[in-house]
DNA sequence: GCTAATCATCAGCGGTACTGATGATCACTA
DNA sequence: TAGTGATCATCAGTACCGCTGATGATTAGC
């Protein structure tokens, strides 16, 4: 039979069976799509993060990413090796690094992020324009606590007046 | 600032980012939820997948469930441990383990469903009635290739005419 | 100056996926 | 019926990630 993988109706219809499954599903085309970029979806991660705004700290970074602490210091690591990072001392607080995107980091940014957006697409291509729509519109209600947006609006944070 | 975990805005739309958080908030309410139960999501998923159907193997219970073969053993030594299941070698074929929910497992399972069930309604809290079942049928589409639903059916499995 | 707090880093643990063994059993076939 | 190859559960080993709790360096508050 091929439908082995059949989960059956009671676990198939479970939030967290779906959740874990489709993140697994983009996850192997995130593979697929960012093999030829050099780096992960985690990594870019990374590097979408730091062109948001430069960190004060390793630590901040690692909030902000949604990773432990010590697993930034790895991370860090295998961008720096990769030089798409610098790591320096501030020189304002020395316990802390200041982490910069090089130029490279820049333009391995555009490439992964061009090459992830391929697999977003390729992901949710079975949806429809409206149904990606409004998958990215709920799914960022749960993540972030985003109020449902009455309307495409660009300039906006988390906040609650 | 409390807002640390900001991600900015770049990184806070990817659909990995966003999939990855909402899974993580839903697993702890899932945790916050289930511990009187004593089993985790994890286990209740053997659970939910063992009523659904009894798989021919441990093989095929760890694709249905989507974990892999290795990990079940360790799964099923945890549950059969606590009374939940079962195993016993096939008589047909004796290679194969039959793994059966016992009378308490049964019990267990309705106690766990209940307290996920909690666990997924906390999570949609925010959604409405409408976003929440909206955001059902988009999941499954995306894990199980479902074709989005014309309307409330209960009798169908994943197959393409 | 002393003490407490904070930072990056490291070592160690637990859980999970994955690979590749092992021994038992089965199916096929010569 | 004996031999061969496939399949099953299990185990050992590796890798990755999150978490805890150290360490040494540095800072802030007193």
């Amino acid at each position: 039979m091929a439908d082995d993988r059949d989960p059956g109706p009671a676990l198939g219809r479970r939030l967290g069976y779906l959740l874990k499954h489709a993140m697994l599903a983009l996850e192997e085309l995130h593979e697929e799509y960012m093999a030829p970029t050099g780096v992960t979806v985690r990594e870019l991660g990374v590097l979408l993060m730091l062109a948001d705004r430069e960190p004060e700290s390793q630590q901040q970074a690692a909030r902000r990413l949604g990773v432990d602490r010590t697993s930034m210091v790895g991370l860090l690591d295998v961008l720096e090796a990769k030089s798409l990072v610098v790591r320096r001392p501030d020189s304002a607080d020395r316990r802390r690094n200041v982490v910069e995107l090089t130029a490279t980091g820049r333009t391995v940014l555009d490439q992964a992020t061009r090459a992830s957006d391929e697999a977003e697409q390729a992901f949710l291509a079975g949806l429809g324009d409206d149904g990606a729509s409004r998958l990215r519109a709920l799914l960022g209600q749960l993540a972030l606590g985003e109020s449902p947006e009455p309307r495409e609006d660009a300039s906006r944070r988390r906040s609650e007046p």
